[in-house]
DNA sequence: CGTTGACCTTGACGCGACGTCAACGTCTCT
DNA sequence: AGAGACGTTGACGTCGCGTCAAGGTCAACG
């Protein structure tokens, strides 16, 4: 038998009875005069058996030693092991079809939603204010705690920021962003720094400063850090300030 | 923030982080005067976002058009086409489970059982009779017709080879095969050969031998080719005679 | 006799999402 | 000043083959 007539035996490709070979799977059978292999029943055989078991997910190092295995027990060993490799494929897929499925059920699926549908919605709620670019960065800095965050501790985060969708706590909002505006160009130093400070520390709810001073604790804290950069030295002061308060105000 | 805090905060390694710029899923920060990466929060939120996609099961080509695509439709697209992927690897899985099973329910696996575990029991059957070569080589031709079948196919084809395995049957196999023996050096044109492939042919179930005749049409076959060369001229010509007989036997 | 086309040979690259050196520069701390 | 923890680019390894590339061999046909 030519190899073309093996491989057709076995239902494989040529290209995979030479890989085969190569990995010493399938042993070189002897050459004809023109070099081509020459392969018996006993090839096909050996072939046959290790399609069956690459086909049942065993590595063709598996394969291998399986095929020149004296023992039966390793088999079995093996197989244990490829069985319980294969639960944990089959529940990591169906943990991704849940989610997959109840992304698909929102009605405008987006990137946002990818991050958390929740969350995506909880921040439509503050579309009154997100035309200030504080705001925003308000905005990116919650989505990213809430994609840094386990599901679980998402859900407690999310809890805590309901009381800022109110209409009320949207309009105090407001007017902060807009004080916060007017300290573009201002110095550090400035008194109205302090007042606005103290009056988003007090804006927001007890337990969500708490949790914020958790994940900044400091002010080299990176992430906080990356959140004021692109605000102007007094504005980065407010934050700072703020900071300090929230950090104080858990301690106590 | 630099490479390595961005990475932490996103959960995954700085390596991901540079192959994700490279795969243009993240942009390219700017640099600092030292030349590392410089990282904002919007990269942060960028990442995250494509962490979780790719958890999803999305491929980074795909994660890299959605978040730079502007329409959430094609979003939406991609999704479903990626459940049905799941669905399909899904089915795949439990599909090689469940053979997993069958066979790790065996008390003893081998690779025969691989091949087939019935036939596998089949074998075992005929083990009195296979001490002889040539019933070796029948084992083997019986195996792989077993291995290359459909599994439809198979259980046919162990239908029609259960006859065989009576203790009158595998008497008369002995018997048989101690007379193909006997033609070891023998000549082609020794009478005894005629008389032993008649005997042959009309030992096999009918229905199996129409079965064989079918998957080895002709003495030219590379299968029949296969099991013949390991015989001498004389057992070889006893095969040819019989498998003549057997095509012939059906096509009247 | 040459040619076509189906087979065979070895060798090498590609895939996908990174892991893992290698060889080197930079920063901080002691 | 040295150590150790960071950063940089670049390149190879993973796994099971698919897919050229660049040929040699063989049977059949004109």
């Amino acid at each position: 038998m030519r190899i073309g007539e093996l491989a057709a035996l076995a239902g494989v490709s040529t290209r995979t009875v030479r890989h085969y070979h190569h990995q010493g799977v399938l042993p070189e059978p002897p050459r004809r005069v023109n070099g081509y292999r020459e392969y018996g029943l006993r090839d096909a055989l050996r072939l046959a058996r290790a399609r069956r078991l690459t086909e049942l997910g065993l590595s063709l190092d598996e394969v291998r030693d399986v095929l020149a295995g004296d023992s039966a027990r390793e088999l079995r060993e093996i197989l244990l092991e490829l069985d319980a490799d294969l639960a944990r494929q089959e529940a990591a897929i169906r943990a991704r079809r849940g989610r997959l499925a109840a992304l698909l059920s929102e009605e405008s699926p987006s990137p946002d939603d990818a991050v958390s549908p929740r969350m995506a919605e909880f921040l439509r709620c503050l579309e009154p204010v997100r035309d200030s670019p504080f705001a925003a960065a308000d905005a990116e800095l919650l989505a990213l705690l809430d994609a840094a965050a386990e599901p679980d501790d998402r859900d407690r985060l999310l809890a805590l920021m309901r009381p800022m969708t109110t209409p009320e706590a949207l309009a105090r909002a407001e007017v902060l962003y807009r004080r916060l505006a007017e300290l573009d160009g201002a110095d550090p130093a400035d008194p109205r720094v302090g007042a606005l400070a103290a009056d988003f520390a007090g804006h927001l709810p007890r337990e969500l400063a708490a949790a914020l001073a958790r994940a900044m604790p400091g002010a080299d804290d990176p992430f906080f850090r990356a959140f004021v950069a692109d605000l102007s030295p007094a504005q980065a002061e407010v934050a700072r300030q703020a900071m300090a308060l929230l950090a104080g105000g858990e301690s106590s």
